[in-house]
DNA sequence: CTTCATTTGTAAACCGATTTATTTCTGTTT
DNA sequence: AAACAGAAATAAATCGGTTTACAAATGAAG
């Protein structure tokens, strides 16, 4: 029997060619060595003539387990979910799996859907980089279905799954007693979407050491919800009224925000307020001044997680775990030490006036 | 007949629950009308109570015709790539495909693995941003194979494949005579990845634009395959013992190379040395100075390339097209107009002495 | 009350593979 | 040469759907 999918040979059609079976064609390219050295032959000669290819969906078909790996991440514009799912592609087709890749958009709603979807396909396993948290709608859903599954960055322990993501609370703790060493006793959160689970952790670890250490530091803190520009807005009318010592940007393009702002007041950084940011990008060796950063461990947190969700799909796991991947730091020109530095204003002016 | 697919719901299932055949479930769910409303009553209650959903893959393999849109792209870590696949998968499925996404991590080798199994898969149709061009490996492969498919970005004209791509040829000739213009008579032109066809053409354009001008201007050219590091380097090199009133960059890295290789030296941009970049980035308002952009149309580029393919997919077209989508250039520090501007060096200094 | 034309429903084939259960082919051993 | 064990090959069932071809039910017309 001869298909009529054109241009593509079909398993049978290698099997007419061959003159055995298809289940000897199927043995034969799956190595089982149950087959004469003659039919071999002539299976492989009528493979090579033919150009056939396994079709992996009709083989996981059968087989009723896929070998596709889901990937949900809340967006691929940044550098960070960017380099992560690479890295992932590259794990998953080592281990003879293939990403199915899906952007939540920063929507729960869509996220969820993309559970459903990553449910539909079957997939052997989903890593899911929620839109807020591991008690999100994506993170519920995949527990009612029971879905094998890791979560990243945007998480902390759970009971449920295994959880692998930057140690946002340490890093956060040691910026913040870094600040308080330098002497900055008025220091400014920046972050964006509160829902953020990583973006929680950084405030409250911030808060804690603060607080712990006895250090004195009044520390405010700016959120907003929605498009960049309006955390810009936010922070334009916190300029107006308030002068914090340090700015610590919670999260990549806050930075950005910290930086265009300081240029447009002609601010001076770091003589009249320090920035950190965390989350490093390349970009921020270039900038006005150089960041002084917390860089995330991409790479670790995606082999992690990786690695545990192949362990999940080829033995289940009786006890979720929590892997916190250490941060490092760049220090560069945008944080300064208050108590030591002698700042010479005179060389510091920058040559343009703020644009507009 | 009830299978074995653990906690999952299959056609049977359903038909078993409603009292129908599983012909019926079938059509109920595809919305054909000729069903009794008794039965899709029935049938439609039975798939609540079981939480019964459609398995795609399967629904595919029968369907000969797969409702996904392979997206073969050089990397993910850009936040070109990025933006272009974002756009692209909301298009799909709005069209009702998923996506499935690789990336060839510029290598031709890999590029054309991915082909391969995006055939594999019987994808309804590629988009391929190739390595080089629109006559790589990938590229060769789908014309050979017949793939359906679209190119873009690295890519001219074709007579097999539609292209989209970003006017390259058109906003460097607009660059050029910008330089020119603004008296710069001696220009580095520094690129990667010779092989890229957009980069090719941005120096092509450049060169030929300049020639038909006939301006005054001695133009140089920097290339570096591999790493970014081997670029720096000869950047470097070059710059110990030559001096160019501008540098054109073009491609997004390498502006960072040169604005961090200028902080290096205390080399004075612009005043010294002006600078344009090919491929705008938020970052580039942020630097100092801010940067002086191409910026490509992504967005246009994504929806182009879509069209055309869902075009081809639906109804096979006889001649491919062409299309140029054009850049836009925003003006900011770092390009300046040499027969105007009064530098005042006093004013100029940066503060800090370059590191190391 | 037939007869014929429509609707509506379903059994069975099919998509392209894998896996099972069974048959056929070997080669020994009596 | 018959009997039997082990190796090799295959027919058929299966995965989860769709589609085809035909049968059954319904309805209208004669």
């Amino acid at each position: 029997m001869v298909s009529n999918n054109v241009g593509r040979a079909s398993i049978h059609h290698v099997a007419n060619r061959a003159g055995v079976s298809a289940a000897t064609v199927s043995k034969v390219l799956r190595g089982v060595k149950t087959v004469k050295p003659a039919n071999v032959e002539k299976v492989l000669a009528a493979v090579k003539e033919l150009d056939y290819r396994i079709d992996p969906l009709a083989s996981d078909l059968r087989r009723a387990k896929r070998r596709i790996i889901g990937v949900i991440i809340p967006e691929l514009e940044s550098e960070f979910f960017g380099r992560l799912t690479s890295r992932l592609e590259t794990l998953a087709e080592a281990a003879g799996y293939s990403l199915a890749i899906a952007t939540s958009q920063e929507s729960e709603e869509r996220e969820l859907k993309l559970v459903e979807r990553m449910h539909d396909w079957r997939v052997a396993g989903t890593i899911l980089a929620p839109v807020r948290s591991e008690r999100g709608l994506g993170a519920t859903a995949m527990k009612k279905i029971g879905m094998t599954a890791v979560l990243v960055d945007r998480v902390v322990a759970n009971d449920t799954f295994d959880t692998v993501t930057a140690d946002n609370a340490n890093a956060s703790a040691q910026i913040a007693r870094k600040l308080a060493e330098a002497g900055h006793k008025h220091v400014l959160l920046l972050g964006l979407n509160e829902v953020s689970k990583s973006l929680r952790t950084r405030i409250s670890a911030f808060r804690e050491e603060i607080e712990k250490s006895g250090a004195e530091m009044k520390v405010d803190l700016l959120l907003a919800e929605g498009p960049l520009d309006d955390l810009r807005q936010a922070f334009s009318n916190y300029l107006d009224e308030t002068r914090p010592t340090a700015v610590f940007s919670l999260f990549q393009r806050g930075t950005l925000v910290v930086l265009s702002e300081f240029r447009r007041r002609a601010i001076q950084c770091p003589q009249d307020i320090s920035v950190v940011g965390f989350d490093d990008a390349e970009w921020m060796q270039a900038t006005y001044p150089a960041v002084t950063a917390v860089v995330q461990p991409i790479r670790q947190i995606a082999e992690r997680a990786f690695e545990r969700l192949l362990l999940r799909i080829e033995t289940p796991q009786s006890f979720a775990v929590c892997q916190l991947q250490p941060c490092t730091f760049v220090e560069r020109e945008s944080l300064v030490d208050l108590k030591t530095a002698v700042l010479r204003p005179e060389q510091n002016r920058r040559r343009h006036n703020p644009p507009g």
